[in-house]
DNA sequence: CCCTGATTCGC
DNA sequence: GCGAATCAGG
């Protein structure tokens, strides 16, 4: 594929109008490795994948041993104050923005999971900031009876996801 | 088995 | 830089 000025801005614009990566290739010619590999390099917006990267990510850290890659793995002697290892957990908490890609339910489950606590605490578990840094905290506010979020954070947790597909021939 | 997207790695 | 192979989830 030779990715003229041309073809980039019309990757990049069927990019953006959230068209899925087979299409593209279908559209410009090309696979869907081509369009995805392409779009990775050029750092275009990574649109919901249904797939989690860890147990990838764990294979590429068992089984290869680069020559170039240094064989420590980060000592870590400093870990994050208090009883939230949540940033080392395999179900990492959910971020507004990833609770607002999952489903609610699984969001909760997700946050439930990652600390028991609050499943049958009642104050609002909606976290804020970034899961492992030292100012991530959860809302807190009195939560809905019955429900892991306030009344504000539940209207925003607990809506329709929107149906992406929109494959306009 | 079809689809999806992400990452890896030989080229 | 490129993209097929390969991965995993729906």
């Amino acid at each position: 594929m030779d990715w003229s000025a041309e073809a980039i801005e019309r990757l990049r614009a069927l990019w953006a109008e959230g068209h899925s990566t087979a299409e593209i290739g279908r559209r410009m010619g090309v696979s869907k490795n081509a369009v995805v590999g392409k779009a990775h390099r050029l750092n275009l917006p990574a649109r919901p994948s249904p797939i989690r990267r860890e147990a990838v990510a764990e294979k590429a850290a068992a089984a290869p041993v680069r020559s170039t890659r240094p064989a420590a793995p980060a000592p870590r002697s400093t870990l994050a104050p208090g009883p939230m290892p949540a940033a080392a957990s395999p179900v990492p908490a959910p971020t507004p923005v990833a609770a607002a890609a999952m489903t609610a339910p699984a969001a909760a489950t997700a946050v439930v999971r990652a600390f028991p606590r609050l499943g049958s605490a009642r104050s609002c578990c909606w976290p804020i900031g970034e899961p492992g840094k030292a100012d991530f905290r959860f809302c807190s506010a009195e939560a809905m009876p019955g429900k892991p979020y306030c009344t504000q954070h539940a209207a925003v947790a607990y809506v329709k996801a929107r149906d992406r597909r929109e494959d306009a021939a």
